[in-house]
DNA sequence: TTCTTATAATTGCGCTGTCAAATATTTTGA
DNA sequence: TCAAAATATTTGACAGCGCAATTATAAGAA
């Protein structure tokens, strides 16, 4: 007497999105113990301007792969915890660029060593070549589904 | 002159946040043409009570692991459409068992071979080994991810 | 120049997501 | 039995998400 299979648990989308949904759990609660609720949407965008500030907003959708009015949200929250300011390009006075403020880089100095131990933390017991499998098959499911995407439309 | 390296791009979790994202965007650009606006995790409801009726509200966040509330709401939007109902469990009267209507069977039906199609798709150029991996390795991570909060709570 | 088109950002909509609090109903244990 | 603890669901708060429509500005073409 067999289970009826149940196809969702066949569908890769499925496995990425409930694990996606989790991963950020973890990295919620592992991250409100140091400030006051860094989403890591919020941490990928801090992180962006610490590598290199005055960005506009649509660089950084891009840079972190998100839509344009996600990133207008984001740094709304940024911009009220005083982490990041937006300021009007000087040329194009429809764009704004992004900054640091000091307070901001100083959070991401502060949790990148946290966020770097729960990354191992996540990949204990998983061998080195099978994250990079990992890594190269969701690059490789993003770029079918653009094509997904694009032959559709 | 080497770029200063985004540490973001080391993450898992980001790697598979942006995948799941994208996933659900193609899911939903796929979908959208044959009804109205079931989201992938409605449909992965609607399949699960297609395998077996019945089902308590907190069985099926069990199964499809999402949250109770999450639940409620996606029940709330199935009902709306007449694609499920709810009904109070006659044992317990805390609990709604919840079934498929006729329409919801149907759409299940005429919903799963299109949906079989688009993970083909996104799996096209993907080695079976390599997808294997990647189940195993998102398995383990929401392994350890539960381990992670586990540990801090 | 001026009309049209493109671009950057914002806003509203409806959905998902977690968490915490509230409600209703069992179940347990003294 | 009856109070306390557990369970099932709901609701509100608040954030993220993509899409479509809107606003402001810039750039291109007639």
């Amino acid at each position: 007497m067999r289970e009826k299979e149940n196809p969702v648990k066949k569908f890769i989308g499925h496995h990425v999105a409930i694990t996606a949904n989790l991963l950020r759990t973890v990295f919620a609660a592992r991250i409100t113990k140091y400030n006051d609720n860094i989403s890591p949407e919020q941490f990928a965008v801090l992180v962006r301007l610490g590598i290199s500030d005055g960005l506009s907003q649509n660089v950084i959708a891009e840079y972190v792969l998100k839509d344009d009015a996600t990133i207008t949200r984001i740094l709304d929250s940024l911009e009220k915890k005083k982490l990041a300011v937006r300021k009007k390009a000087p040329h194009d006075r429809r764009s704004n660029f992004a900054y640091l403020t000091p307070k901001g880089r100083e959070l991401v100095e502060k949790m990148l060593p946290e966020v770097n131990d729960l990354n191992k933390c996540l990949l204990e017991g998983i061998d080195g070549d099978q994250v990079k499998v990992v890594f190269e098959v969701l690059d490789k499911l993003r770029e079918n589904a653009a094509k997904a995407i694009k032959k559709q439309s």
